[in-house]
DNA sequence: GCGTTTTACTAAAACGTATTCGTAAATAAA
DNA sequence: TTTATTTACGAATACGTTTTAGTAAAACGC
């Protein structure tokens, strides 16, 4: 479909120079106000819509930004995009999604394919598998990239985050205040800087308060979810933990699960709290006790951030927030 | 960023032209073998990127398309986000998102914008409160467009959607056999096909067991959260239903607070089956029976539709199928 | 052998916008 | 009045690609 209204079309008609109808298109000093509304009035009429394409050609800005996440299908990550989107939308800019799967390779291949000039800014949360970072070095020098929630260590980019190690360290001892002697970990996002806050809170939550630690507390989180099912499972049985700990929601569930298995009782048997940003945490039987990151508001800052990058904005590290999760007590922690 | 390197600089390394070059790169019956390899294997060494605005520009092609929906902190539209990133991905395209938020008058100023030419076709959900339908009208008649579950009538473009009237007027059936004699109906997205055909299903499911049935064991969906409470409260006080069918899962919660509040018990005193995606399904207290839409599959055989558009291969317009959503009995409707 | 088709390439013209540079007229400063 | 400055516009070019139209040279048909 060839645009059938372009510049040239309103220059035509209104005779006058396509430079200047572009001007006043975009609002150029240069342009009289009388010219400008002559030229608006009939864009409008004409139901004019400048061609994106030919636009960010010309001009390199593509009012576009890549969101890059590992999944869609989690709380988390649609109200981060809520976010992103708010903030977006008042910018009259675009989002493109780009789902990884928690693949890395995928991820890669994005990140590659983003080196095009297709977008005029990244936001990512990285994918819990991957390792090799040399793609988010080159990309970073190339595109302004800002990191959200899932971020990685030691990279000249800003990241938006909320408090895990002081979050964890807290939900830690929310457990053994209500009694727990032993807490296990069900621990995930190991790569990431993101994981290693969360278990360091946890691990230096049981030092401070002379509880038993080690490794045989903690179930690492595997891709297959039948596995995971089964490590928890024993992890369980053999260790008989009286508190648990899910660094990610999709663990809390199987526990849960596990637990109607074993016929055990929940908090009386096992206690367990975890991140999440379930809406239906407050209906489940019982009620969980979560670890609620501000989703939104990570979505808001992070594509703040961005656009502060992309109009060049100066701004102080130390303008970067670190968002505080809330600790939300429920029945499977009980009793309050 | 200006680009670096460019067909331009391909062609001069190489001493072709650059239209040589970039036939060779989209792989023309023009170019020889020969030249392909040479030209193909310099852009993997310089890095070259194919500038897609230039590309978009010339072409008329964006190899991008829009999903357009109501909101994404819900699991249905998450799925079938993901069973629409499948596909695209698979042929390259990316996927823009726009989130209406409910709003219509979001909803028409998204698919003005994408008149311009930045996508090559667009998937939409209809918003709850789109009355109007121009928008719709003067957008399938210059771009692609596959409409998927919230449909609109009267339009001439592809629809993907499921069973909804087959699946309500079961799900009707199974709280009848279950017992119930009064079932009242959370009625919701009444403006779209999708709605009246499900309150179709319930209605006939009604007729043909000699149920009671009535305005006043209807309640409308309200986009006030407190209000929906407060309306399905007064009818559960009122009316004393001993079965409620929700058209949309954000009116199935509300009802489990209520229950709380009231003391009734799911599901002796009121039995509840709500459409709904939520993957704590089977977690609530009771957990809940479910119509459950087969989403992930929606958005595969929209995004599918769309692309078969696209490439313009011809289809008869009974191969447009209607997905089987699943009625899962559990204990909201107990006993089994 | 000659004419015809095929192969493999190129020059040049788009695609629609933004921007640089130049300029005539209007206004202000002297 | 003369000069300097500002205002309001236009011509032309550039952005990087795809595509059209054309053409030598090679291959083919008979």
């Amino acid at each position: 479909m060839r645009q059938n209204v372009t510049v040239k079309t309103l220059a035509k008609e209104l005779n006058i120079s396509i430079a200047t109808v572009s001007k006043a298109l975009n609002d150029s000093y240069e342009i009289s106000i009388d010219t400008k509304q002559k030229v608006l009035e009939l864009a409008k009429k004409l139901k004019y819509e400048r061609n994106p394409a030919a636009s960010n050609l010309r001009s390199q800005k593509t009012k576009t930004i890549a969101v890059i996440i590992p999944q869609i299908a989690n709380n988390f990550f649609s109200l981060a995009i809520n976010g992103i989107e708010e903030i977006a939308r008042k910018r009259g800019y675009h989002v493109l999604i780009y789902l990884t799967h928690e693949d890395s390779e995928t991820e890669t291949a994005f990140t590659e394919s983003l080196l095009s000039g297709r977008v005029d800014g990244i936001l990512i949360s990285v994918s819990s598998s991957t390792e090799n970072l040399e793609h988010f070095r080159e990309l970073v020098k190339k595109i302004p990239v800002v990191f959200f929630d899932r971020s990685i260590e030691d990279i000249d980019a800003i990241k938006i985050t909320a408090d895990d190690y002081e979050s964890t360290y807290d939900a830690t001892v929310h457990l053994i205040n209500n009694g727990c002697k032993k807490i296990a970990y069900l621990y995930a996002l190991n790569c990431l800087i993101t994981g290693k806050r969360r278990i360091a809170g946890y691990r230096d939550a049981l030092k401070d308060h002379q509880l038993e630690s080690g490794e045989n507390l903690i179930v690492n989180h595997n891709s297959d979810e039948d596995l995971n099912y089964t490590n928890i499972k024993n992890l369980i049985i053999n260790e008989k933990p009286d508190g648990v700990i899910s660094s990610i929601e999709e663990l809390a569930l199987p526990c849960y699960y596990v637990c109607n298995e074993l016929g055990l009782n929940i908090p009386n048997d096992l206690k367990i709290i975890s991140f999440s940003n379930l809406s239906t945490a407050p209906l489940l039987k019982p009620s969980l006790s979560t670890i609620t990151q501000p989703a939104f508001e990570i979505g808001r800052e992070a594509a703040g951030f961005l656009f502060k990058i992309l109009d060049k904005k100066p701004f102080d590290a130390d303008e970067i927030p670190k968002l505080k999760s809330i600790l939300i007590k429920r029945d499977s922690t009980g009793p309050l």
